[in-house]
DNA sequence: CACATATACTTCACTATTCAAGTATATGTG
DNA sequence: CACATATACTTGAATAGTGAAGTATATGTG
């Protein structure tokens, strides 16, 4: 008889869970916003930034994907006008990616979505639970 | 200014949390077992299966996946011998999947090597701490 | 200050996965 | 019991993402 993990024990039911909730949330955004999970993340680490830009290694590392990953989406979300391409005057290397107003438009309308969808997901975790949920996921 | 959902907060955390978690498993168990995370969660729901088979829809939803992913991941998984393919006698449509001795020995080595790295990519989290999690998951 | 090394990004070829359509078999109802 | 519908699975075409290699630029050190 063997003793299961409880370490394991999280991380496989942080796996599922995950999986589940992020299809669906996927799911609302695609429909509603056209956009998917990934790419909501983006624009919400773009509002967070100091002047609203970034490099594209930081929003790689931000969202645990790597660079080739981000440029990959960052094409299409310039072409529909939610970002913009901006160079760094230090350092020639580097080009930021900028939210134009249509993408902090689109950003908010698709967080009410978000927000109201995790909470439809959560509904069996009380305001008081929620509380210590965040935070044990905050000290991972 | 507007204020943040509290629960749109806990989905965001768990999308980035379990991305990072989840690749560094799927390093693990590739570099030192040669499967990948969802690899040995197909094979974690045949060792708890009744008679260690299930069905391909079963485990597509047990894993939050397809059943045309299911079937794609485990022909690989076949060819090697991990699992094998069983008639179901009641219902010709089946062909149950069922663990082979290899695969549950794989299994029960790739479950220290996940154990541990839970232990360690979660070592911020006590003990108690890690059930009240574990109690919060469970009633998502 | 030259050169080795590091960094930022892109591109290519590949993997994992999805959706839609197709096939085979099973089930429920008039 | 025939037929419509539902279920289990597979396949083809597409998408999101990866790792490795390539390019350009920056940085640190002898």
């Amino acid at each position: 008889m063997e003793s299961e993990s409880k370490y394991g024990a999280i991380t496989k039911s942080l796996w599922v869970n995950t999986a589940i909730i992020s299809k669906q949330l996927d799911n609302s955004l695609g429909a509603i916003h056209g956009i998917g999970l990934t790419e909501y993340m983006v624009l919400l680490n773009l509002m967070q930034a100091p002047n609203r830009a970034l490099r594209r290694i930081d929003i790689a590392e931000a969202l645990a994907r790597t660079a080739s990953g981000i440029t990959r989406m960052l094409m299409p979300m310039e072409k529909i006008g939610l970002v913009t391409k901006e160079a760094n005057e230090r350092d020639a290397r580097v080009s930021l990616v900028k939210i134009t107003p249509a993408g902090e438009e689109l950003f908010k309308e698709a967080s009410t979505t978000l927000d109201a969808k995790s909470e439809t997901l959560l509904k069996n975790i009380d305001s008081t639970d929620a509380d210590s949920f965040l935070d044990l996921l905050r000290r991972i």
